[in-house]
RNA sequence: CGGGGUGUAGCUCAGUAUGGUUAGAGUACCUGGUUUGGGACCAGGGGGCCGAAGGUUCGAGUCCUUUCACCCCGACCA
């Protein structure tokens, strides 16, 4: 393409709203405009760039046998009513009537339309297994749209479905697949990493999230600094430490420790480490129809994981509850305990399963116990694991040590079991014959979300750094005057021979000078571009790589031969 | 949904406390000329219902009321 043609809007300043560097250098650049919240046009750059990541997809989906569909993205309401999602989404989904007054909704995911697809359609256990997946824009009405391409109400994803006979045959997809992710990524030149996830409201048995690393990401992963274990904190769990703190050996006794309320009181007052002392997290936990105060008990030393905490009271939501709350049920603020305990439903870390010397709230106004020994309610409290892990913690799976990682969720892979087949009636007949309901997977891939990530990844303060594979355009042929005819014959010539080689290449032939179009080629980030220069004069040009800002000095009649051995 | 902020030229922003001709700057854009290795210079030019509606006033970008949009923090996020 020619610069001077092609529509590619760069500017000096970004708007003014723009946050993250993927957003800002991607609208300074050209690549895409904000709409309304949430919402983003895609201008040419952009659209290259996706096409490109969704070729990948297609190469490796293709190579596990996947199968392309496309679902409509408008989706009638009757069958989110019939797998019940219609009101756990909520407000996320958009909702609208047709002229004949019938309920329709946008797609915000499509377990519901694929399995509706299959159903009667595959009916048999010889047609199994089956992944059919689609790449399209789905739709969310998030609450708050934020970060650019990163958290759009409008979005392009890739959404796969699988559909299995059996729990091991599933096992083998997901595990073909998600080989077949963490090659997409290696292709997209991205540092990236695997993690356990918590499989959240969707359900199913096991989850796992694609995360790239990137400081500006919204989650927090734990990541084992010897082995390959990663999750995230929402569901990241640790070994029971080894190298324990002095323990303040004591015999069972209440102390008054008047005005001593928080952990910090409570280590200064008995000189204790955190690690003996139990803290007490009190939430109001709501559930479909109902609400209740719910008490959470952990180490002093270990903070409340919420999605931990949801998932261990089968809860809808979880809110901090008020001291007003506490003490309307009989509960004292600050000096609540796990013993003789009968206010309220309580959940105990499993770390404190069998804990001894403990220092805990008496439930009692200013007093608590010492010495205490939480075997003694081993068998009737309900322990579960809902501490948050700790940088420093081990890892569960060799000696290493956790640390903690922000990343960006660009694929999330479930499996699913049979939730959406139960619910729709979607059933194949068995070896012998005997109805079955599907056992299904469900793999995510956020396309538009890869396109900000690589940016997140690659850049620097000039701009852009596409990787090869991720490029709008490979190379840049910059004619530095393009009033001097030998440099534009030279550029044309060059542009013209490049093109022929298959190779996607711009040619900068705008009239304006050198540092501009410089700065707007590093600001696009073309891979390589080409300078064709005042050194021409001495049968010379300049190939500028991207990444490392370098300019190499090349004959002009070698430099076809350079640059198609560079990319 | 709770808290905070911002809406003035394509973009980035002054101007609003204290109302007063024809609303400004930079940048971008158009014309002409000069310049051509790091976002050039000179001259000329186009571009605004000051987010919207209502009100106060002789007079509103500026004051009052209502409303909409966008952004940030939080909640939420298969």
């Amino acid at each position: 393409m020619r610069r001077s043609k092609v529509f590619i809007p760069t500017s000096k300043d970004a708007p003014s709203d723009a946050q993250l560097v993927s957003h800002i250098f991607l609208s300074r650049a050209g690549f895409v405009s904000q709409n309304a919240a949430g919402l983003y046009n895609y201008m040419p750059l952009a659209k290259r760039v996706i096409r490109k990541i969704e070729n990948i997809i297609h190469e490796e989906m293709n190579n596990i046998g996947a199968q392309e569909v496309e679902l409509s993205f408008v989706t009638p309401a009757s069958l989110w009513e019939e797998s019940g999602r219609m009101e756990k989404f909520g407000k996320e989904l958009l909702r609208f009537r047709d002229r004949k007054d019938n309920l329709f909704l946008l797609g915000p995911t499509h377990e519901e339309m694929m399995v509706d697809l299959v159903r009667n359609r595959i009916t048999s256990y010889k047609q199994l297994p089956m992944n059919l997946y689609q790449i399209k824009t789905k739709f969310r009405d998030e609450a708050r749209p934020r970060f650019g391409l990163m958290r759009g109400r409008e979005f392009t994803m890739k959404d796969g479905y699988s559909f299995h006979a059996s729990e091991e045959d599933l096992n083998r997809e997901f595990d073909a697949v998600e080989a077949s992710y963490k090659k997409i990524l290696s292709r997209l030149g991205l540092d990236f990493r695997v993690v356990e996830a918590d499989s959240g409201a969707i359900g199913g048995s096991a989850s796992k999230e694609i995360m790239v690393i990137a400081d500006s990401g919204e989650d927090t992963i734990a990541i084992c600094s010897k082995c390959e274990y990663g999750a995230n904190i929402e569901a990241a769990t640790r070994s029971v430490k080894t190298e324990l703190p002095e323990a303040p050996e004591a015999a069972f006794n209440k102390f008054q420790t008047p005005n001593v309320k928080s952990i910090e009181e409570l280590k200064a007052f008995f000189k204790v480490d955190a690690y003996y002392t139990i803290k007490c997290v009190a939430k109001k936990v709501i559930y479909d129809e109902s609400s209740e105060i719910v008490l959470f008990f952990l180490r002093g030393s270990d903070t409340l994981q919420d999605v931990k905490a949801m998932n261990a009271t089968e809860a809808l939501e979880i809110e901090d509850a008020s001291e007003e709350e506490l003490t309307k049920i009989g509960l004292f603020p600050g000096f609540v305990g796990p013993l003789d305990q009968d206010k309220a439903k309580h959940v105990i870390d499993e770390s404190l399963r069998g804990a001894t010397n403990m220092i805990c709230g008496a439930n009692e106004q200013d007093y608590h116990f010492v010495g205490a020994d939480l075997s003694v309610i081993s068998d009737v409290a309900y322990f579960c694991d809902i501490a948050q892990v700790n940088e420093g913690d081990s890892c569960t799976h060799c000696e290493g040590e956790l640390s903690f990682s922000k990343g960006i969720e660009v694929g999330h892979i479930f499996k699913l079991g049979t939730t959406y087949s139960k619910a729709l009636k979607a059933e194949f007949l068995d070896e012998n014959g005997k109805a079955q309901s599907f056992i299904m997977g469900t793999y995510g891939m956020g396309v538009s979300r890869l396109v900000a990530s690589v940016v997140e990844q690659h850049h620097d303060e000039s701009g852009c750094i596409w990787t090869k594979a991720t490029a709008p355009y490979m190379v840049n042929v910059m004619v530095s005057n393009i009033k001097d005819e030998e440099q534009m014959k030279m550029g044309e010539d060059l542009y013209l021979k490049l093109q022929v080689a298959g190779v996607e290449v711009m040619i900068d032939d705008r009239k304006d000078r050198f540092g501009f179009k410089m700065k707007d080629a590093e600001l696009i980030g073309f891979p390589y571009t080409v300078i064709i220069g005042k050194e021409l004069v001495n049968g010379n040009v300049q190939i500028f790589t991207r990444a490392t800002k370098e300019k190499d000095d090349v004959s002009a009649d070698n430099v076809f031969k350079s640059i198609m051995e560079l990319i």
